[in-house]
DNA sequence: CATTCCTACTACTCCATGTAGAAAAGCCGC
DNA sequence: GCGGCTTTTCTACATGGAGTAGTAGGAATG
């Protein structure tokens, strides 16, 4: 659902670090690519569509920020990928097979710590 | 990478399902919906070409099958969006913190069962 | 009010995907 | 070996998302 291209990815990289709410100059000025304010003003709409930027109205330059963390953002991506079905189980037995012993057992300590 | 179209995806899930190998004709046949051989021709053809299934060309209607489990094909997913970053942590602290007790209660018994 | 700044609208390109026809290639019975 | 059926390949078109930006219209400010 929320699939992101490059540049919209870029943005929303730059709003999740930045932390703070953004212009499209703002946005604009810190991407690499030299682009077109209005380039980036399609990119915040289409953000702001997706329901992944919020946009302050009122101020003249209008704000944007980022409606969910990153994290927020990824767990939201994990748990789409994971589904609702039967087998969420069986892909995380599968997983955790696969990660770092580091990993697993930062895992149980924070299973522990509820 | 992987990403999958509507169709794909349901080409992938007969694939896994079916847990044997399928003709490009008994794949059409158990979609639901009524397509030319050819279009599933096409879509396994693609599917090959992410490496998502492999072919039997020796046969002679080839026979296509998956090239990982569903889940195997998820963990990828899993992993791909969870990335190699530092925030690793960070994100399934959070993706834990909003799971069932249930669901807890298992990773820790596959955990401890490492 | 004129100038400058910002936003909305429109448009074009490129690429993935769904869809399939036409043609080529392989096989089987005669 | 040949005709005809089956299967595969090649090509093609439509649609939609994403990158990119111009132009026009609305807002702020001296």
């Amino acid at each position: 659902m929320a699939t992101l291209g490059d540049l919209e990815r870029s943005v929303m990289t730059l709003l999740w670090d930045g932390g703070e709410s953004l212009s499209a100059n703002e946005v604009r000025d810190r991407l690499d690519e030299d682009l077109a304010v209005t380039t980036v003003l399609t990119v915040l709409s289409r953000l702001e569509k997706k329901s992944m930027v919020a946009r302050e109205r009122s101020t003249r330059p209008h704000r944007y920020s980022a409606t969910a963390s990153r994290e927020e953002h990824t767990v939201e991506m994990l748990n789409e990928v994971l589904g609702t079905a039967s087998d969420r189980e069986a892909v995380l037995a599968r997983f955790i097979g696969g990660i770092s012993d580091a990993e697993a057992a930062a895992l149980r300590r924070m299973l522990d710590s509820e």
